[in-house]
Parts: C-alpha cells; sequence; structure tokens
DNA sequence: GTTATTATGTTATATAGGGAACTGTGTCAA
DNA sequence: TTGACACAGTTCCCTATATAACATAATAAC
C-alpha cells in the first residue's frame, strides 16, 4: 500500500493529520504493542514536515496514553491498559442540556442545624446555622434523582443568589457560574435505597442507587457545599472506551465564551 | 508581590514552570473565572520567554481544560464545571500491583455452549462452543470480586495462552501483555447480588453491587472476550477530583520499557 | 578480557517568523 | 444622524530551524 502523504492545503493542520496517520497505522496493527515506532527524524523525512511538527504531534499520542517515549531509544507503542479508563459524568450533564425536558423541583429549603457528619463536612461547629437544599430531578413524568445539598450560612456570602444560581444545577454542569468554588471531590459508591428516597423516586425500599456524593471547596480552601445525587440504579450507567478506535482526533476545540 | 521568573538553571523545564506559575495564579484566584489571562506576547516580555514555550504551555492548560482561547480575542479562564470529572479504575489497579496480598482464585476453566446474550455479544451462532471462566478475588482473606468471563474458542488463537495470561489479570491492569486486544467498551452499573454471588462473596442476597462490564474487540474488530466483575458495593468507591488544586503538574513522565 | 572513550542516533527544549481571526476605529456615503 | 465599509492593531495559531540532553554501540587502550 502507498504511503499516506500529508495534504498541505487542507484546513486540517499538518500536525493533527500525522496524529490520525499514526492512530490509524497503530490501530490497523502495523504496530504493535511494545513495536518501535519510526525515529523523530524518519518522520520528518518521510512526511516532509519539521521536527517540531513531528514533536507536537508525538506529545499528543503521549497525553492519549497511545505510545510512550525513552530520550536516547525511540517511541513506543503502549499496551492496552485498563488503568487508563475513565468514567465521565456525561450522562447527567445531557440531563441538564437545553432540550432535554429535565425538570428540578425544589421540595425544601430551609435553615437547620448541623449534625455530626454534616459539621464535619462543612467545618462548622456542631449545631451551627446550616442551609439544607432538597431536589428531585425527573426527566419528562419519571423522578431519577433525588438531591440533598448542605450549605454553609453565615460567610458574608449572597446566600439567596447561590441558591437561585444553582437552582436548576444548569450552571454547574454546562460551565455556568460556579465562580465563588474553586475545586471539588466527587465519589461514586452504591447504596440500597432508604424508605424516604424511595418514595420520591417511586420505587421500592432496597434498590441499588448511584450515590454520587460531592464536597465543594471556594478559593479560601473552606467548604461551601456538601451534598449528593442519589440515582436509580436502573436508569443510570456510566461508560468507557479503552484502547484504540477511528475515528479518532476532532478538527479543532470547541469555542467558549 | 514581585513577579515570579522563570528559574532557566532549574531541572524542570521552562514551558513546565510557565504552566505551574500560570496555575497557581489562577488557584490563588489572580485571575477568576472568565477573566482575561495576558497575552502570549505579553506572556512572553513579562518571563522572557519565546512564544512557542508560552503557546506550548497555554496548550496544555487548554487540554486541561482550564482555559479556553479564541483566536483574535484572547486566553479565557473556564469556570469550573463537574462534566470534567473523570472516575478511573485506580482502585482495582491498586488491587493488581505487587505488595498488594490479592488472590485470585479461578473457581471454573471450562467449555460451554453459548446462551442468547453471551453468543450475541461475541457475535457467534447461538449453541457455539465457548470458553467460560469464573474468578473470586480477593485481598487477603475478604473476598471481594466475582468475575465471569466469556471467550471466543476457535479463532485459531492459542487459547491456553490466553487464559493463563490474564488469569492474574495482572496483565490487564497493570499493562501487560494485552497484545492481542484493540480496544474494548466498559461501563459500570449497579446490580443487586444474586444469590450465587452472595454466596461468593461471603454477604447478603440483595445487596447493592458494582458491576463492571467490559468487551473486548481485537485487531480484526472481532469481540474475543465478554465479561463483567461484580464487586461488592460496600468495598468500593470511585473518586474523582475537579478543578483546580496545587500542587499541579509532575515533573516528568515516568519511562516505560 | 575489561574498562574508558568516542561516535552516532534518538528524543527534548528553545528561538524565530509568518499567517489567520477577531475587535475597534475612522471615514465616507446615505 | 446613522449605517456600511475599509483598515490597522491585537490576538492566537502553525511551521521551520537550531541546540542540548540522553542512550547505546562500536572502538581503542590497558
Amino acid at each position: 500500500m502507498t504511503q499516506k502523504r500529508i495534504n498541505r492545503a487542507a484546513f486540517e493542520p499538518a500536525y493533527l493529520q500525522l496524529i490520525n496517520i499514526l492512530r490509524e497505522q497503530i490501530s490497523k496493527g502495523l504496530f504493535r504493542a511494545g513495536d518501535c515506532l519510526p525515529s523523530e527524524s524518519q518522520l520528518c523525512k518521510t512526511y516532509k514536515v519539521s521536527p517540531m511538527t513531528v514533536r507536537r504531534s508525538i506529545n499528543a499520542l503521549i497525553e492519549q496514553d497511545v505510545v510512550s517515549t525513552v530520550q536516547g531509544r525511540g517511541t513506543f507503542v503502549r499496551p492496552l491498559q485498563l488503568s487508563t479508563a475513565v468514567f465521565g459524568l456525561d450522562q447527567f450533564q445531557r440531563l441538564f442540556m437545553e432540550g432535554a425536558d429535565t425538570k428540578v423541583k425544589i421540595l425544601e429549603v430551609g435553615i437547620i442545624s448541623a449534625d455530626a457528619e454534616s459539621a464535619q463536612k462543612l467545618r462548622q461547629p456542631e449545631g451551627a446555622r446550616i442551609i439544607l437544599i432538597r431536589r428531585l430531578i425527573a426527566r419528562g413524568e419519571e423522578p431519577l434523582i433525588y438531591h440533598r445539598e448542605y450549605l454553609v450560612y453565615d460567610s458574608g456570602r449572597p446566600v439567596v443568589e447561590a441558591e437561585m444560581e444553582v437552582a436548576s444545577l444548569h450552571g454547574l454542569f454546562a460551565g455556568g457560574e460556579a465562580a465563588t468554588i474553586k475545586w471539588g471531590e466527587l465519589s461514586i459508591s452504591t447504596e440500597e435505597l432508604t424508605e424516604e428516597a424511595a418514595g420520591l423516586l417511586r420505587t421500592e425500599i432496597g434498590k441499588p442507587a448511584f450515590h454520587l456524593e460531592h464536597l465543594f471547596y471556594d478559593f479560601d480552601e473552606q467548604p461551601v457545599s456538601w451534598g449528593g445525587f442519589i440515582c436509580r440504579g436502573d436508569r443510570f450507567k456510566f461508560n468507557a472506551i479503552v484502547g484504540l478506535v477511528e475515528p479518532a482526533v476532532n478538527l479543532r476545540r470547541g469555542k467558549t465564551a
């Protein structure tokens, strides 16, 4: 088979074309796991591009865990490894996109006194006044998620605003205005549905559910929000793909204002 | 505060130093979500580096979903968004690392005739002869995972070898010799423990469990392995961190032979 | 036979410059 | 006054070239 060439007139820049060529060759089995790719200078001559361009392409493949390089020796194809699998929250995100008939119903907004666990998570004294928000998220008529969130109260923060802001939860997932939050810890575990949750989600007690717990910190490294999404186990699934699958790399990164 | 400088004598290359400087400035709140970073040429003058070096640093920050750029306008800090959270299989991987007293016990290796579901997944005729492997994975004396795997039989492949190879499951997770596998689909769902699984895992029927399903394809795009890990729900948890947290970028990528 | 040295090939990093896209401003015509 | 248009300035984007750092193998010296 005749060698593939770089099309200099195409919209797609040279380094992207080279990435896709190499990915395809690996994908087709031309280079197998453990094999050594042609050297960078070799690739330069073959595809008539400068070393910097080759370098950039290979760096991208390194980022993608497709190859690994060791200086002075060469570039090697990495074997498939499950540990590179990553599971995202695409399904959640889709729920809060425009067009999805997702309803967020506020069940309760109130001020309560912190119990032992919430006080510890929010680094507040036990019994401190904190905000509790309970939400029920449904698609169509079917309730899918029960959300409970605890917020710190008196931090000189505009509380009402913060409430409303995340009322739809759209901001958090779509990348809206969570401007006061710097980072957060997330975890996914399984739980049996409690009587309360089962009732709200219109299913049976004891059925398995995903529990997506979150703890958000502000720019002063202080916790501001702790809570969890309880998701019907029979309606959610996390998917991932591992290894090389064509087609590979999108032309360009989407713009964001 | 006096401006931070690039240390040209340090081991850490300039582009990495710049990445960390920018990350720290954003992390400290010097630039907030939506803000515009200094222009690339500005950064060149400030830190006395060439445009390409700045470019490389910013590209890295784009990959990390920290900033986004639009040509002709500038570089902007992205707000926190949950959808960037990724959950890995670190906990699984740790199980199969050296040092962990993990025992993999083969419960059964045999040839069975495919039922409807396994035949469909492996693209075999119903009733075809396929291999079934059942494993029990324990840490110390405590059984944690029950694994069931179906393999295609007569593909001119060295079967015994393949069995032994993944017998310890070490290869798959640590990146060993899964040389015949090109890619795979994974999914995580929740399940109630069946009588069989509950008995093996020494817990109660109906308790929630994670089900990590996998389907692997070879270089001919033919499925070769379908199966699932059933994991005690009270022993596993998937964690992720979203947003900016210091320290950021490791000095150098580890070598792999 | 063993060790120190050199040569060659490899990846890694930095510099320089030209091209493309967006913004704002000033000018001109309606 | 207002709208359209051209143009300059700023910004990000890409490629080409040069130099350094590292690993291995061949070679010369002992």
